[in-house]
DNA sequence: TGATCGATTGAACAGTCATTCATATATGTC
DNA sequence: GACATATATGAATGACTGTTCAATCGATCA
């Protein structure tokens, strides 16, 4: 047996007075249900948080929001102190992360932010302090 | 004049039939205004996606979400294909980042998620796909 | 068609990150 | 005090990521 269902009986052990082989096997799968039952689709969420989770990105998501308008490309580039192409790479990968929309205009460009981009931000500014 | 405000000029343009000096000054005055207002304390919330923004990590939170209660570190351990130190680490991470809490009883120590932490995923779980 | 313009894409490199192994800390027990 | 246990920490390294430069695409207009 290894050393992890090792401490696990001691746990359950001493959180019941004692604890058989079905104790740990119970409690295990009971955990692996958890597991399971908590990503349905873990992938692209997890890649929403990834993609959300770097400077450049989130700062052009917080300037959408908070425009509460789509905005053009040649608008989000000047504001930013990293190339252009940076910023192209940025919203693609938002763009690929569900995190934006694209319109194109002739050869203008716009974007705008998804609801999964504004609930995220919501999450976050209504959680600021206090909970720790 | 850099290429950037341009763009921009050219943009301004067509919206308007023209532009002058000021009327660029103005929108990018609007833009960076949009910028400032929309990160009062980006840095925390910064680290807190980019700490979720992992696989090991985002898992962790999920189970202890889904289990809704305050979980053992010798019950998190087995679950996960990674050493006790990478999920030790996570831990620590996750707690830095202001997403999980910490509980010591005796050798003991117990985890559980902050309401930040399940903010985040309840963003996730309200606004999967339809919103792109 | 050719030229111009806004934006995107790909390759490459520097910087960052996640994991593991080894060691350390802290609590409890004999 | 010596020892065992549960967890944390530090250093190292392989993998990943973000940016830039250069080239390209697609749309517009002469």
């Amino acid at each position: 047996m290894s050393s992890q269902t090792d401490r696990l009986e001691r746990l359950i052990t001493e959180e019941r007075g004692g604890c058989c082989e079905a104790d740990i096997e119970e409690r295990l799968d009971s955990l692996r249900s958890y597991r399971s039952a908590a990503s349905a689709n873990p992938d692209a969420e997890l890649t929403a948080l990834k993609t959300l989770g770097n400077d450049t990105r989130y700062n052009i998501v917080r300037l959408l929001t908070t425009a509460d308008r789509e905005l053009c490309v040649c608008e989000i580039n000047p504001i930013f102190d990293v190339s252009d192409s940076a910023i192209s790479h940025a919203l693609s990968d938002l763009y690929d992360a569900g995190l934006v929309t694209r319109r194109k205009d002739g050869t203008w460009r716009y974007y705008e932010t998804t609801d999964r981009a504004e609930a995220l931000l919501r999450a976050l500014d209504e959680t600021r302090e206090g909970d720790r």
